[in-house]
DNA sequence: CATGAGAATGTAAGAGCTTACAATGTGAAA
DNA sequence: TTTCACATTGTAAGCTCTTACATTCTCATG
């Protein structure tokens, strides 16, 4: 039925090392015989059986993916970013969304193992479990092949990180917003995680830097979904919590917070100043659009893809490179101009 | 370096068939040697290859699943339940994203196929195109496994499709905007595609029903980069077309239409009535929030992979399943309920 | 015309797994 | 104890391709 190889090579009255030699666009072959196999190719119809070819060569130039949930936006855009700048190096993806258990992380990146994949990349903060030996089948992984943590790190044998520089955004974000005037500042986070820490770190970093202390009632938990962190964030207000000023570590529990001032009649950014993270698309959509911090999940993808390359190009590496953020403003906040 | 089935087979001291067979789960084999082969793997940090796998098995349960695009909203809606709910039954995916040529179309589903994927998924109408022939590499393909289409239909051999009632639902925004007064409804598409066509059928078809005539003015492609889209239908107001509802075939078009009644300080939905399309997060973060058609995105998807399972089961599939849409009203209409 | 270098092609041995079939082992029934 | 059925294990061929090495061809040169 399906043509291989061998069909081939009889069909074009050829060697299959001749077939196979044309298929990899090996110099040695005449223009002649070239043209006859390719005639005979077409004809049969011929595919490649990619799991021949990647048993005689050993790998097949593809990379496993690995993030927790494709359907978020955020992860959405990183794995299409990563995907797009794969394939212009000659390399395929292999993507997994291994969802939040740690037993299934651990199942899934055995499965892109055994697909052979020339190196891992692991998207998003969701990987680094707070409890190092949850992050032991990652450091085991390591060993087989390099593994590109984004938005994360690690510092272990073969392991390398590409992030943004969550700190210093948040702690810039939160030092604006303390100069215009706001001391009750909601911190809203949605796991703990590595790029959690780093942001809360950031906005403790910024309360200290201007002498102030934190209430740690503002920082609090906060459901993802629209319709839960709008009342999640009416609940607090209703409870008698104080505040003046929102971060929130995603775009959508800021526009919860929008949604909340709007049924509570606070004025934007007058009465409530709020910051969002990720500048995704909702962040413009919001009515006041919400002045979001952008991480360049682009940047992140072209850099991890480049780190890759190079590491596979046998040149040295930085385990770590970090990226600078930027603060897009819109109308949920008053900074002046920088 | 890395282990292979002779290692784990020398180390428990049986031969590799003994190994395959505890790999697969065979019943013929003892408790006891099952435990040696289990250890021995442990030990050696065994990963079977995918590619020797695949080669003796000649398939190796994965679904090709190609779309042009994983950062729209929708389509990694689609993607992800697509995955969730094949992993649920067995199945790997494989992922590409194609883009929009034609050419890296053609290019990539033969990558799929190289990957002896055991069926094909196409999301999104835009891998229809209106000339046959340029569908014509579908049809092959369908020719080696079966191709699922979502959100679109071809009536070819091995080729099922499973999609959403853009008509009808359409056809009642339509006739229920018709019902509240309005008559002038700017009709806004993304690209001539099926669903696209489809959709505009359903237009149409509502307007003849009321037994109005269609303004030809009124039917606009339109950007879909929210900055783009609020200039783009400003630029129609401006240029004097008149319209006092908008239906828009992406919720991102509406949302845009929003923002410019906004600027415009038109009253919603009094002045101007919207509806959007796909029920995303979108439709429900803008302010006023958008009504949107529901294409149930996850029952699309969950009936796909169902499709696919009973015809891998060697059942009876029908080549078509239609699934009717939600209309969710939110506060850009003034419908009276149902 | 003989020779040799280099290009073009072919042969055959893997790559790591599955599995049909053969061989061996086990225990119950005779 | 023998025999038979059946459970367990092993042997070897096969899946489709790559590639080192061997062979053959071509043609310029002596």
């Amino acid at each position: 039925m399906k043509a291989n190889i061998y069909d081939v090579s009889t069909k074009a009255g050829v060697s299959i090392a001749t077939v196979s030699r044309v298929l990899n666009g090996s110099a040695n072959v005449s223009d002649k015989t070239r043209e006859k196999v390719h005639a005979a190719m077409l004809e049969l119809g011929y595919t490649p059986n990619a799991f021949a070819r990647g048993l005689g060569l050993g790998s097949m130039n593809t990379i496993g993916i690995m993030c927790s949930d494709s359907s978020d936006t955020y992860l959405a855009n990183a794995v299409y970013h990563l995907e797009h700048e794969l394939r212009k190096n000659g390399y395929d993806s292999f993507l997994c969304c291994s969802g939040y258990e740690l037993e299934t992380k651990k199942q899934y990146l055995k499965l892109l193992l055994s697909k052979q994949v020339d190196a891992l990349i692991l998207v998003g903060s969701s990987f680094l479990d707070m409890t190092p030996e949850n992050n032991q089948y990652i450091v085991d992984a390591a060993q087989q092949v390099p593994v590109m943590l984004m938005n994360a790190a690690l510092d272990k044998p073969n392991i390398y990180s590409v992030l943004c520089d969550d700190f210093h955004a948040v702690k810039h974000a939160t030092s604006s917003l303390i100069q215009t005037g706001h001391r009750r500042i909601l911190f809203l986070y949605k796991s703990h995680s590595y790029s959690g820490n780093e942001k809360l770190a950031g906005y403790r970093k910024a309360f200290k830097k201007h002498q102030l202390e934190v209430d740690e009632r503002l920082i609090q938990r906060c459901p993802k979904k629209l319709s839960e962190n709008i009342r999640f964030i009416a609940g607090l207000y209703d409870m008698g919590l104080e505040f003046d000023a929102v971060i929130a570590s995603e775009d959508i529990m800021a526009v919860g917070a929008v949604k909340f001032a709007k049924s509570r009649s606070l004025r934007i950014p007058d009465e409530l100043s709020i910051v969002g993270f990720n500048n995704s698309v909702l962040a413009e959509c919001s009515e006041p659009a919400v002045t979001s911090i952008d991480n360049r999940v682009e940047a992140l993808s072209v850099t991890t893809v480049n780190q890759l390359m190079q590491l596979f190009a046998g040149r040295d590496v930085p385990q770590k490179i970090m990226i600078s953020a930027d603060l897009v403003q819109r109308a949920t906040t008053n900074f002046p101009p920088a």
